[in-house]
DNA sequence: CGTCGATTTGACCTATCTCAATGAGAGTGG
DNA sequence: CCACTCTCATTGAGATAGGTCAAATCGACG
């Protein structure tokens, strides 16, 4: 099943459903932890975990779009990491999750038995590895969230979905607020800014849920350094 | 040297300087990776590395404090990690670092190389281990930038620092432009914020960088869940 | 066609930023 | 020991980006 090791390396932490899909790649999962290890599926908007649960396994997204929030005590919420295929999460330094974790779209997720994958060598790597992938998807979205204004962060946000130049349209996976809560912004906001762009011509509405980018180096000026 | 393998549990990802100190554990390098290792000093406010430079070494604090930043074009700068002894940065997922590294203070700074390091079996279980602790504070560092108010960042940003509730005297070991820089803020709200703690008592101010937390609740209520 | 939830738009408000001036502390040299 | 200077921090006054609240619109679905 797991020919190619260096699947890995692909690029990830990268939340857009279709992205990877041309390849149809699986992750990889070393054959001494394919026992230790399950398959479930999800549908769109489920709840995986919540913060607090025991954490007694660690999860990798085979197919489809989660979110991993927090929330604060009075109901505000931060997405604080989107994930794609490939991309780890669910470990925990303690006995808890640390935050919530839920499906944007409908979703496999493989479990694999933590003490088992503390034992396995190769899975520690591969770990490791993808860990590496998330990092710098969380130090660039930190900058987002402390430095970059509405119209940054949306247009930053858009390009992070853009799989490329030539591919300009792009099927949102979340709604207005949850779009909001990963940009650490008001619905209402999020809102304006994608009107501002579409008056502008940077972009054209074609649903809700359907955004397609027709100045590509526009957005960009817009996102200061993606 | 490294009697216990444990200590990679020790809590961390935790920058004050003297939060380690009573102990002075050492963090731990697995034997097999001894001799790739090299230990350098730094002065306070030296630059490690920049952004962009070739990462061909991984690196872990052995002493002392260092941040992690970003910088946009126009100047703006997030600081994306505090970290303190026995965390570990400047892995990257290609060849370049992702972000700059500077120290808050005098530091030590264990050097492994990269390809040494991806290797040995212990050190990427070190690793892995490591990285769920710099995670967890950094889904934290989410939610203050994203979701915090100005007066929730900085008593959210004192109590990550107060060693404990005995231990109410904290060292800043930053500048006021450093903690903006972390906490997405200007210099002239983190200072305002510092005065109206004053104002109210819940904190005296015994130096610039020497802050005594006298209402230790207070300043709980006010982090919203630290 | 009617209903319900999600999105958009408008009007107003406020927390934080910006710009500018003042103050405090550390180090230097006379 | 006392100016002098330099950097960093504080304070004030005014501007503004984004939040809040409320109303209007849209779209999916029965």
């Amino acid at each position: 099943m797991n020919t190619a090791v260096d699947r890995s390396l692909l690029k990830s932490a990268f939340p857009f459903p279709g992205c990877n899909a041309a390849g149809a790649l699986l992750p990889e999962v070393p054959a001494d932890l394919e026992r230790c290890t399950t398959v479930a599926r999800y549908r769109q908007h489920q709840t995986i975990y919540f913060e607090g649960d025991s954490a007694d396994a660690i999860c990798q997204v085979v197919e489809g779009c989660v979110m991993l929030y927090k929330l604060l005590p009075d109901g505000r919420r931060q997405v604080v990491e989107l994930l794609g295929q490939g991309d780890v999460f669910g470990f925990a330094r303690g006995e808890e999750r640390d935050c919530s974790a839920e499906t944007l779209t409908d979703v496999r997720v493989r479990f694999i038995d933590r003490r088992s994958a503390e034992r396995s060598c190769s899975f520690q790597r591969i770990l490791a590895r993808r860990m590496l992938i998330q990092f710098e998807a969380m130090h660039e979205h930190a900058v987002l969230l402390g430095r970059k204004s509405a119209m940054e962060r949306v247009a930053s946000f858009l390009l992070r979905l853009a799989p490329d130049t030539d591919q300009p349209v792009i099927s949102l996976p979340m709604t207005r607020q949850e779009i909001a809560d990963y940009l650490g912004l008001t619905i209402e906001t999020v809102s304006r800014s994608f009107s501002e762009l579409k008056r502008r011509g940077l972009i054209v509405l074609e649903k809700q849920d359907r955004v397609r980018i027709t100045r590509f180096n526009a957005i960009e000026d817009l996102a200061t350094a993606c």
